[in-house]
DNA sequence: CATTCTTACCTCGCATAACGAGGTAGTGAT
DNA sequence: ATCACTACCTCGTTATGCGAGGTAAGAATG
């Protein structure tokens, strides 16, 4: 009745490009990489599909917010390494603001008090 | 660039039913009290238009987790009373937690920390 | 009665974005 | 050539928040 990979399915709407960012954070970073780390550190809970990842890098490379560059690859085809620009970062702490003040919202309606900020 | 208002839609998908079945926790309520009511609790960082919250609504009732009756206002029309069924508890108990682990799994890939559950 | 105002609810169409499925290249083994 | 593996891309489906406009009840005005 309540299916649960259906709901964080729409949870997860709004927060990929901070998950992207801020895994970004650590460095350059090709995008099968970077969904690889997302999901190892929030403990298996978000496994991004690539119809996701993919779409996602390219709006915030649009957005200016990325700069990607190819690169070859020893045993494959080549990479694509994205990495934060200055507006990137500025992205980022917006949308960990962003985060900040939408999870607390959240919790403060979910809890019924009043007392977060 | 960062569309504030847009990336919050984005963000609320998902979280509405968390939000609507805990704001029935205080009891029956009719739906623009209900609106007015995560309104207020988030300190006014939510303010769900009348096209998301009905057909939200609409979706529990469906769903199983809300009851609904009509009753006569008094200076106005009938309003429509919303509380929650046994299956409502339980979906809001559940949507809590999926809420919990979904934002406890954010904040570890936005911190950049693995030592999160 | 018709008009207008307010409250409360409903619905249609649009835009966003996550996802599954299928497709494209490069390299190496058979 | 065929298969397997890696890494990236894209199309169509699906879910849902939202703005705009519509419906219904009662009261005040003419």
């Amino acid at each position: 009745m309540f299916d649960r990979q259906r709901i964080q399915a729409q949870l997860l709407k709004g927060t990929l490009p901070l998950l992207v960012l801020a895994t970004l954070r650590d460095g350059e970073l090709h995008g099968y990489e970077i969904a690889r780390r997302i999901r190892a550190r929030s403990g298996g809970a978000f496994t991004l599909s690539e119809g996701s990842l993919y779409p996602a890098l390219h709006r915030l490379e649009t957005d200016g917010a990325l700069e990607a560059a190819w690169r070859a690859g020893e045993g494959g085809p080549r990479r694509r390494y994205y990495c934060l620009t200055r507006a990137g970062h500025a992205a980022l702490e917006q949308a960990e603001r962003e985060w900040s003040t939408f999870a607390s919202g959240v919790s403060q309606v979910a809890l019924g008090s009043d007392h977060g900020g």
